[in-house]
RNA sequence: GUGGCUAUAGUUCAAUGGUAGAACACUGGUUUGUGGCACCAGACACGAGGGUCCGAUUCCCUCUAGCCACCCCA
């Protein structure tokens, strides 16, 4: 009976809709989200303590923003035809009929909080370290998620080339502490007068006759509507055109050149390897003079996704209704370099060391034993315990699992003879010591230890 | 948004048009006051819906999700 089949198949599309309002047994992650789960979370800890510890020793200081923004600030500052916005923000109407977003991008946050907090009177430049979480509706993929997180760097109120290498600088060091190798790619594109400038060489470039007709269709509509985007395509047919097409370092105005030099003059200073890429711009509207990305240098090519990203941008504040302020900072992609320390294998941080464990048996030993793991934790020493469980047998394996170096055993004959059992959990070999005596004997052992 | 590949236990993977296996992990036991090793036992899976068929985890379709590429981006 095939016909019914295919009714059947027609109603299928129809509930496609009616999918959402099924009643479900358990729940699962939304799209593109994730869970961090303890063993991921050691890489985390790792990549976050390294920009915490980075940023501080230059002077960054930390603030947190948050993640709920008018949608409108996003819209006016990010660009309104970037894909962030135009497709991928999550943006709803709130119960007080505000148009709101989860912020897709940190930056305009931290522009809004330094002009909302009046920073420009605190002593300049300002030096900003915030992490967190952002969101994109994009299409989940290798290093892209949906709500993914990044650490931002920013620095306000300085116009000085320093200033930019300074953060190039320390988004390399960060790379080469974690043992990621990387390539800063580097260029200029100017302030308003001379991008503007350049930009209508540009299009007149691919006016040309000819030309059009070789582009993509998404490149013939940047021409209309960005067109230094042009720049970044990677069609092979557009990558062909542009070789010859003007480049924007010929065109940057006396101040935005010698701005430039300047930070690359810095870098070599430094020894920062990087490479001048004239086709280098930045998808957001704000950016002025200098952007960056970082590259991993990676034996692929084809993957080229840039662990981070940033540059200036000084007329970010001014345009959102702050003083006239330079200013510029960076972004790394959290998940995006913890997969590539996990690709290489970089070693953690070892376990927890000298684990003393507790162990009990029988309600008197288990209340008795409360009072020493805390005494034991106050003094310092590294302590574990699952007191939930009755048997012993049950505890040591517990012990083992977390590495314990000692456990601490406290059963009826020991609390009778005010004594404890010490037991070596390497060489299984135990000691009947006087309970009071627990700490000096515990210091002993941990000094001998530290003396091997 | 477009395209390719995939979907089996907690995890990594098998097999099969007719009752789905292993390894690791987990729980219990050998040892009712002693972990690691070993041995024994146990619990746990065919993403959802539909179609073909006597019978579908297997074949087909749709959806969903994951991975990957494009777009874009960190």
């Amino acid at each position: 009976m095939p016909r019914p089949a295919k009714i059947k198949k027609n109603n299928n599309k129809k509930e496609k809709e009616a999918v959402p309002a099924k009643k479900r047994k358990s729940f699962s992650r939304l799209r593109g989200m994730k869970d961090v789960l303890f063993d991921e979370y050691r890489y985390w800890d790792l990549v976050k303590s390294k920009a915490i510890d980075l940023a501080r020793t230059y002077g960054f200081k930390r603030l947190d923003t948050p993640i709920l923004e008018p949608a409108d600030m996003y819209e006016r500052t990010t660009g309104e035809t970037s894909d962030i916005v135009t497709k991928e923000m999550y943006a709803f109407v709130d119960k007080g009929g505000e148009k709101v977003a989860l912020r897709p991008e940190a930056t305009p946050s931290l522009v809004r909080a330094y002009i909302e907090h009046g920073m420009f009177n605190f002593p300049q430049p300002i030096k900003m370290l915030w992490l967190g979480p952002l969101f994109r509706h994009d299409k989940p993929q290798a290093g892209r998620y949906r709500q993914f997180s990044q650490i931002d760097l920013e620095m306000f109120g300085e116009e000085s080339p320093v200033a930019d290498a300074q953060l190039i600088l320390l988004a390399y060091n960060f790379f080469k502490e974690l043992q990621i190798d990387v390539q800063v790619q580097i260029n200029s594109i100017g302030c308003k007068e001379c991008r503007k400038e350049y930009s209508n060489k540009l299009i007149a470039f691919y006016k040309e006759r000819g030309k059009r007709a070789k582009l993509c269709p998404d490149c013939n509509k940047r021409l209309a509507k960005n067109p230094l985007r042009l720049l970044d395509c990677k069609e092979e047919k557009c990558v062909e055109v542009r070789t010859d097409a003007p480049q924007i370092v010929d065109y940057l105005c006396d101040d935005c050149k010698n701005h430039f030099t300047k930070v690359l003059e810095y870098l070599d200073e430094l020894d920062i390897p990087y490479n001048l890429n004239t086709y280098l711009v930045r998808g957001l509207d704000y950016y002025t003079r200098t952007v960056f990305e970082i590259w991993p240098m990676d034996g692929e090519e084809s993957r080229q996704t840039a662990l981070g990203a940033g540059g200036r941008y000084d007329d970010l504040v001014e345009f959102m209704g702050g003083r006239p302020t330079p200013a510029c900072g960076f972004a790394l992609g959290v998940e995006r370099v913890i997969s590539k320390v996990k690709e290489k294998n970089i070693p953690l941080k070892q376990e927890d060391e000298n684990v003393i464990f507790i162990a009990q048996l029988g309600d008197q030993a288990r209340r008795k034993v409360f009072g020493l793991f805390e005494e034991l934790r106050r003094s310092g020493f590294n302590v574990r315990q699952a007191f939930t469980k009755d048997s012993l047998k049950a505890q040591l394996e517990e012990a083992n699992r977390v590495g314990a170096k000692f456990s601490l055993i406290l059963g009826q004959k020991e609390i009778l003879d005010g004594t404890m059992l010490i037991r070596d959990m390497e060489s299984g070999i135990q000691e009947v010591i006087d309970y009071k005596k627990i700490r000096q004997e515990l210091e002993k052992r941990l000094n001998n230890e530290n003396k091997k």
